[in-house]
Formats: structure tokens, sequence, C-alpha cells
DNA sequence: CAGGACACATTGTCTAGTCAATACATCAGG
DNA sequence: CCTGATGTATTGACTAGACAATGTGTCCTG
């Protein structure tokens, strides 16, 4: 399909159209060097701001990366599993999932994070899912997960002040049981919450923690739990690079 | 943070920076115009060309819309609700869910959708979900549905040939009582389901079919539906245009 | 052989223009 | 009043340069 380049289109779309054929067709592969610059545009007969213009497509759909000055290269990719629901039901695995985790406790990958509290001002966003008024004091409790070094995701939780204040949750330390068991102690039990999935561009601040490439959209999944009686008692910002996730549901029509 | 506007990087940077900043703060409001590219190069003394490029990256951040020749304008959102358990769990929706919900029935929409079925070779990533072999036939059940006359949503159904051969599946007819049920009519009852949310850049051809802007990401959400011995029946792949949806799923720490 | 200085290739940034395409407004003619 | 032609402002596409920034490798020096 669509096999020639693209006759009529501008001379930039046509190039950026025969190098995503050539990746798209296994001609280029992940790794691979471009041609430079200077020689598209010879070839083409076009100016090289016109092969900036075209390349520059590819780099924004995450196709390819330019590093300089060596050139543009075929960007690598791989996947990471994000499962959502690992935290809130701790049971077996289905035979059915099994299938799509084996990747994930393969090779010996080590995780990481830092973690940082401090009291915010609730951002309308926030303040609409817990439910308190927008600037109101709520407590963020952020982290930056790493895996090998490389920052992964954004996870940050936010907690109403009054119902965590003088907890373990107000350190910026691991809490090894968990801080939804430490509000569960606190005689804040959850028992459901709702995701939200969000699919954007990155903001420059997400860019920066983490050490995104351009190109790369965001998925945000906003996780909201509430107790029984319908309270939200808290709700986590998770921000994943498109590229480097894969998130998992697991759903059962029949009780299980 | 950060309230300057970029001192020391680039003009189209700053440029970029500069907006993208007014457009947060709420200075500049979805669907007001920018000044024209000749007045900002104007302002910050610099080429047209530059100004076009620190707004080129606004428009892929999905911030802005060029609508020539009118100029550049913040654009628009609007989120619709994706909510994949819908059709599995056809209970009430929570009062937690009620809160999120309010905003579909809103307005008359008005839905409509096209039906395409054909017998396709199955990909990769299609094969390994429905457990078959690639290249192996199998039905696809294609959809673009639409709102108000846009094109919102790819979805796209798949099916192994030997077990939907011969049914109601296999007309390109809207099918009242779902295909699901059909499934199970013909002895195949799906008992679980897995969700994988994947995000990236949309391809060519997607831009096309769903009518997307530059700067738009993707969500693709493949939805495998198993029966109760763990036998896939179905694979369907949405694909979600990341500024027109919000996918939203419930959790139940304990059995509802 | 080790280390630093330098050249080089390549991408990054930017200029000052030209001409094309397009939606909208204006205005003349019926 | 309506209709169609014409103008106009704006973005889109492109050129032919210039100079900056930066890894990589080479080569000279000690």
């Amino acid at each position: 399909m669509e096999a020639q380049n693209n006759p009529g289109a501008p001379a930039y779309q046509r190039i950026a159209s025969t190098y995503r054929g050539k990746i798209a067709s296994g001609e280029l592969r992940p790794g691979d060097q471009l041609p430079t610059e200077s020689a598209i545009a010879d070839q083409f007969g076009v100016a090289r701001q016109t092969v900036r213009t075209g390349l520059s497509l590819l780099v924004t759909e995450g196709l390819i990366v330019a590093r300089r000055p060596r050139g543009h290269f075929v960007r690598e990719r791989e996947h990471m599993l994000y499962r959502p629901q690992e935290r809130s039901r701790p049971r077996p695995a289905t035979p059915e999932v099994d299938r799509f985790s084996q990747q994930i406790s393969a090779e010996g990958r080590v995780p990481s994070q830092r973690i940082e509290v401090s009291l915010v001002q609730a951002t309308p966003d926030l303040a609409e899912r817990l439910r308190v008024e927008t600037g109101a004091t709520i407590v963020a409790r952020r982290r930056v997960r790493s895996i090998n070094g490389e920052p992964t995701n954004i996870n940050d939780s936010h907690f109403p002040l009054d119902i965590v204040k003088d907890s373990e949750i107000m350190s910026p330390a691991y809490v090894p049981r968990g801080t939804d068991q430490v509000l569960a102690d606190l005689g804040h039990r959850q028992d459901r919450a709702i995701d939200e999935i969000f699919v954007r561009m990155p903001t420059p601040e997400e860019i920066h923690r983490l050490g995104l490439g351009l190109g790369t959209p965001v998925a945000v999944h906003y996780d909201t739990g509430y107790t029984a009686d319908g309270t939200p008692v808290r709700c986590t910002v998770n921000v994943l690079p498109g590229d480097r996730h894969k998130i998992v549901f697991e759903r059962s029509w029949h009780d299980d």
C-alpha cells in the first residue's frame, strides 16, 4: 500500500515519507544511520533546510533520533509492563496474563526510586478528584522510579492533609508495608479505585524529569482510591513515557 | 516556577516558552488567537522563519493549531469518555464513576459508524493474541466510529475464522445484540479479557482515517477476550486520538 | 605510550528573502 | 438583495547561504 514515495506532496513530506517507508519495510533497522542531511538534499535536489523539515517530522513521530554530530539514526524501542491492578489485587495472575508478563522478570533489572514529600496546594485536577477546594493544602509524595539508573516513570501520590498528618506517609522514606496499608491502619481502607488515562505530549518539566526525547508521547494515569463510604483518600498521578511502557488491565465478566 | 521566558536558550525556544507560559497561565485561553508570525518576529527581533520553528514546537505539543490564513489559535480540547469495562460489566456505575461521566451525555451527540468486514492475514501482533500462526486467515470487522460526523475512533475486531464463519459477524451490518452475544450463542462465551494500552504517535494511515492533526498522540487499546477455558476468541484493536479521549477503568479491592 | 591540541564532519540555529495557497472581506454588477 | 470577481492578510513551502556547537578521531608533543 502507498508504495511510491508521495508524488504531488511537498518535498519535505516526500522525504519523510521515503524514510518512513524504509523504516517500516525493515530496509532501515533500529540503530541504522540515515544519510546526512546534505546527502539527502543532493539526492532530492532540495535545500538542506527542506530536508531538516522532513526529518523533523520523523523525529516528532519518534521514528528517528538525531545524535549530533554523528547523524540521524533509527530509534530503538523496548516496552515495559505497567499493570495498575497489581497493587489492588494481589491474587495470582491468570495464565492469560502470564503470557504477557514474561518479559518483565527477564533480565536482572535493578529498580530504584527517589522519594520526596511536600505540602502543596491542590491544582484543579487534584482538587476535583480529592474533593477539596482548589488551592487547599494537600500532601504530595513524589517519586521518580528508575530501572537500571534510567528514569522510567513519575509517580506522585496525593493525600488530603487531615487524614495523613503525623503518619509515616509524611516521611520521605520507603514504607515497607505500603502507603495503602498505612491509610487502612488509620481507618481509611480503600475499597474502590478509578483509573483515568490521558494521552498527550509531555510538558517540558516532564521531558526533563524523565529524560524524554522529542516525539515521545506520555500516558498520564490518575489513580484515585476511595473508601467504602465513597470518600477519596488518595490520588496518584503516574506519568509513563509512551515508548517505554505498555499498560495492562485484566477484566472478568463474572466475579472471580 | 520558571517564570521568566528562558534566557540563554535559542530564540525559537524562548518564543515557544513564552507562549507556552501564556497558555498555561490562562493569559491565552482556548480559541484565542496568537499574534501573527510577522508580529512575533518583530517583537522578538528575529526572522519569521525562527518564529515558525518556535510555533511548530507548540503545534507538535498539541497546544496550538494553525488555521491558514487566519493565524495560530490556542487549541480547544474536549475529552470523550472511553470506558472499556462498560461492555463487559453492564452493572450500574458507582457514584464515583458517575462523577466523571456527566459530560458524555451532555449535548446531543449523534453517533454513527461505518462497518466493513474482510478476511485478512493475521499480523504478528494479532496472531500472538489470537494464538494462530502469523499469516493465517482471520476475520476483521473494521469500524470507524464518528460523533457528529467527526471520526473519533477506530475499532477493529478480529476473530479466528473457524469459529465465526457463517455467522452474523461476517455481515457488514450492525448486530443489535452485539458480537459478544453472537459468540456466546455459538458456544464461545467470553469470561475474561485482557486490556493492553500502548501510547505512540499515529501512523499516516491513522492520521488519514481519523483526520488527526499534528501533535496528536494516539492510545492503542488491544482488548483480547477469552472463554472460560482460556481460549482467545476475539481481539479488538481500538485506536483513540489522545486529544479526544479519556480512558476510565474502575477497580474494586473486594468482589462486588 | 599517554595526554592534550586541533581538525573535521555533522547537526543546530538563524537570516532575508521569494512565491504559492487559502479563507475572508469588499465591492461592483445584475 | 444576491452573486461573483477581486483584493488582502496570513500561513505554507522553499532557497542559499552563514556561523555556532559538539562528538570523534588524528596527530603532535612530552
